[in-house]
DNA sequence: GCATATATTTAAGCACGCTTAAATAAAAAG
DNA sequence: CTTTTTATTTAAGCGTGCTTAAATATATGC
């Protein structure tokens, strides 16, 4: 761990030009569809993840049925998704994408790789490959960690994924 | 440009990794704190630029100064800043950070290389320095992005850096 | 010195996402 | 077949951030 301040330097630098980056893209994206991130990030679940019920939704995000339900309406009165009756429980719904949905969603990935696609064109071949197999380490290595209990933080916080409260 | 694909594979493997956990890291951080994005966001310009005004505050988020006053006397109210007056117009008032402020947000910028750190820690020495490179190699470039005029995107929507509308 | 321009605040009102509590409907259990 | 559990929705209410319009105080221009 001798180099660890030159590391240090070198990922906050990046760090701070993408989270800048990133976060213009999805300003531009929010403004352009009106979507909102929760909205946004139901939408993705059900492009990911593929159709499922209010339940579902509600656990993943760490909400109540009823805010599930709500944000749900929101997106079915724009056109966004449909709500359609589970045929084998009638009590349940099935969330799908519209098609409109779905371009939206598409569009919507395009946007945030876009700026790191034009990145691509500005560098040459080897450096391409250089940076790939860098991001493949940290990748794994972030994947590892993944499956590690957190080491430090907030002990008095919940883990949580959701970031809409 | 033959290699694109691999790149492009690797880059948007890594960056879902990397939101992933920013967002996790972010969702304690503001659990924690009572925080929401725009105070947290305030908090880090006064933290980065220093001490200013209301008028910068709604210029730089592009917010009313309604919006801007409102915003930080939450801020106020919580004890992470102060509203001086500006001895050289008394009409202006002049926003810092109280010690309470700086605290938190130092401790907000280390909540949010944590992980990465942790990450580096799990590399060996060569790997730290391959990865550095590619790093630098990509924020450098990014840069001169920055410079350019956006080529593609949503040309109806007015460009911003402002997340929180 | 008075009219105007500037910096900020206050008030009223809106949209959003969230919660709890109560309502509806259908499945499951007895 | 009635009771209970489960899936979802609706209604009421709260905190946030935003807006516009009006109020206040100070600086500036003539």
């Amino acid at each position: 761990m001798t180099n660890a301040p030159l590391f240090t330097q070198s990922i906050r630098a990046w760090m701070d030009v993408f989270m800048h980056r990133s976060m213009r893209g999805w300003g531009l994206f929010a403004r352009s569809t009106g979507l909102s991130m929760p909205q946004f990030s139901l939408m993705m679940q059900l492009h990911y993840r593929g159709a499922c019920g209010m339940s579902e939704i509600s656990e993943r995000f760490e909400v109540t049925p009823a805010a599930a339900s709500q944000l749900v309406d929101k997106l079915v009165q724009n056109g966004f998704i449909v709500r359609e009756e589970d045929p084998s429980d009638r009590r349940a719904k099935l969330l799908n994408l519209t098609d409109k949905g779905k371009e939206t969603i598409l569009q919507g990935i395009e946007e945030r790789y876009r700026w790191v696609d034009q990145l691509a064109e500005r560098l040459t071949d080897e450096e391409r490959v250089q940076i790939s197999k860098a991001l493949d380490i940290m990748t794994r290595a972030a994947e590892g960690l993944e499956s590690e209990p957190a080491r430090q933080g907030h002990p008095s916080v919940k883990s949580t994924y959701s970031i809409h409260k």
